[in-house]
DNA sequence: CTTGGGTCCTGTGCGC
DNA sequence: TGCGCACAGGACCCAA
């Protein structure tokens, strides 16, 4: 899925067509998702301005005037995509060829007061939506009990070091496991495990001091470089806009078995290797 | 409490 | 070409 800088890519896409708009058509083409979306939830969408778009974790955070906040994850294969008004610009099928979609997983379609309308997409639907109040936002079920936001300045050796204290699983697992920090999925999991130079095998609780640090300076650092780059597109993922992000191409490991490792002086070739029955890539000899 | 495994769902790519 | 299987960016839920 979507991690966290691929989320951020589709919320900032987001934001110029949405904020301070207003959704007049509201289309809701099945009852449910990951979960069953909320009762009337087309119904109290419709008419609702757009007054901000946050992050928390992987959830989008659309507010809106009456109090209300629009809850979005996009689970593995899920898509946020913005479609100009229609003036003559091709039919709805050109426009589906020209994003790779199917029509077929459109669950929901908003359309704006200005004539855009977003649709989300999801073949997998992993994914969920949920309309919440502002002020009952941290309470939600799928919200309290997230770590911290790895791009907080709050989020440094010493908190990450606090946070693995004690954790018999493994570094690669704690990292992904979002009660720890949020934000990191498999890819960036990986690729923030190389540039520390820790092995994904490593007992959590044994990063500590010097390794901390780095691991924090790497995880701050991929995140940030993947969002500079649009995020990675590999198979569903692509920007609100539709453009494809390029972070892929500056993979160090992930899905890189067989090559050799970047690292300067290494010589070390990358490794697949299956942790909680998720693929995890890495260098065998300069991770440690 | 923590930890590991199964599970939801559809699509794709590979080996035969 | 077709078929079956492994695997895919997540994370909830439950058993141990």
């Amino acid at each position: 899925m979507p991690e966290l800088p691929e989320v951020e890519t589709v919320r900032r896409g987001l934001v110029p067509r949405l904020v301070g708009h207003v959704l007049t058509r509201v289309e809701q083409r099945r009852p449910d998702l990951r979960f069953p979306l909320p009762e009337a939830f087309a119904r109290r969408l419709t008419g609702r301005r757009v007054t901000t778009i946050g992050r928390r974790a992987k959830y989008l955070l659309a507010e809106l005037d009456d109090g209300n906040v629009l809850m979005v994850h996009l689970g593995m294969s899920g898509r946020m995509v913005l479609e100009a008004p229609r003036g003559g610009a091709g039919t709805l099928g050109e426009f589906y060829h020209a994003h790779d979609l199917n029509g077929a997983h459109d669950h929901v379609v908003l359309t704006t007061d200005d004539g855009w309308t977003v649709r989300f997409n999801d073949p997998r639907r992993f994914g969920m939506m949920d309309l919440v109040p502002a002020g009952g936002l941290a309470a939600h079920k799928l919200i309290r009990g997230l770590g911290p936001e790895p791009l907080d300045p709050a989020f440094d050796a010493a908190a990450l070091e606090r946070l693995l204290q004690g954790k018999k699983t493994s570094i690669k697992a704690a990292l992904m496991d979002q009660r720890v920090v949020v934000g990191i999925g498999n890819i960036y999991a990986c690729e923030a495990l190389h540039r520390a130079g820790i092995s994904p095998r490593r007992l959590a609780g044994t990063v500590r001091n010097e390794r901390a640090a780095r691991l924090v300076a790497a995880i701050k650092a991929v995140l940030n470089d993947a969002i500079a780059a649009g995020g990675s597109s590999l198979r569903d993922y692509r920007q609100a806009t539709g453009e494809l992000g390029y972070f892929q191409h500056r993979f160090r490991v992930y899905d890189r078995a067989g090559e050799r490792c970047p690292r300067r002086g290494c010589g070390g070739t990358v490794k697949r290797l299956v942790q909680g029955a998720r693929s995890t890539f890495y260098c065998p000899a300069c991770q440690r």
